[in-house]
DNA sequence: CCCTTTAAGTTGTACTATACAACCAGACCT
DNA sequence: AGGTCTGGTTGTATAGTACAACTTAAAGGG
């Protein structure tokens, strides 16, 4: 029979088991980029490119963290910088085509590892994982 | 209706969005001890003392980490040295009663913290996630 | 028994991610 | 025009981590 406090114990236990190896752990899979650059990547294509601002102010870093991300973004040709059209300050970000590309490839591995990890869930049981999650997050955070 | 892909997906950007915000989150929560130092000082309390090469080799950190923290718990006084009985070259840790008590008190923090979090949760629902991650974790983490 | 090999830990060095503070330059508002 | 706000970069500092070199002690094999 189910006890309240020992599940909470054990989401504790296994969030907390999780959070500890996942940057290793995505770093050991796509030695290419890091968890926060696959994310700002990933931003950029689904918003078809926006502000460092921007990015600083969704993920909660600070400025000067997105600024060298990206700098580096741009060193390895991943991002480019657009000047924005209405404000002579800020520059637009932009996947490269080889940053678009870059990002299909670490989306692809991600996927295929997820997909492998959860190869023997039945469908009923991955729809009720992913809606705890869902749930879970939003409980933790407000914004994103 | 559920639809495989769709939800491997949910998990796999909710996992990672979780994995972005772990270590910032939990350091806010408790300055006094990051993720790992908890994770060190918990397996301490647990086993009733062990050698850094064991912490090593459990969190799949390298020996030198696990040093250099261990001689930052050493110099907050939350963990001790004792000479290791049958080999002279190892050290036993151990909590402090100081470290016992740091531990005993971020642990409850975490612990309230998760309560909260997951008190509108009806408790087949908190037993179902709990099931999951422990499933999940499994499924990644052969050791531990 | 010595000699080589292995194991436990520490220290030197380097790199990444991050934050905060100081700063610059363009924009906005009276 | 002058003061203030905003976008971004750079200087500096810190934490966490790894790898490699080293020290000391244990273990094993002639």
């Amino acid at each position: 029979m189910p006890d309240r406090d020992a599940s909470v114990e054990t989401i504790q236990r296994e969030l907390t088991a999780f959070a500890r190896r996942a940057r290793a752990a995505a770093a050991r899979m796509h030695p290419e980029l890091s968890l926060v650059s696959f994310t700002l990547l990933a931003h950029l294509e689904d918003r078809g490119g926006c502000r460092a601002t921007d990015l600083a102010a969704h993920y909660l870093l600070d400025k000067s963290t997105v600024s060298r991300q990206i700098a580096a973004l741009e060193r390895l040709g991943l991002v480019e910088r657009r000047p924005a059209p209405e404000d002579q300050r800020a520059q637009v970000l932009h996947l490269t085509p080889r940053g678009a590309g870059t990002l299909a490839q670490v989306t692809a591995n991600r996927r295929a590892a997820f997909r492998e990890r959860l190869a023997d869930w039945d469908e009923a049981d991955l729809d009720r994982f992913a809606g705890y999650l869902l749930r879970y997050n939003a409980s933790v955070e407000p914004l994103d």
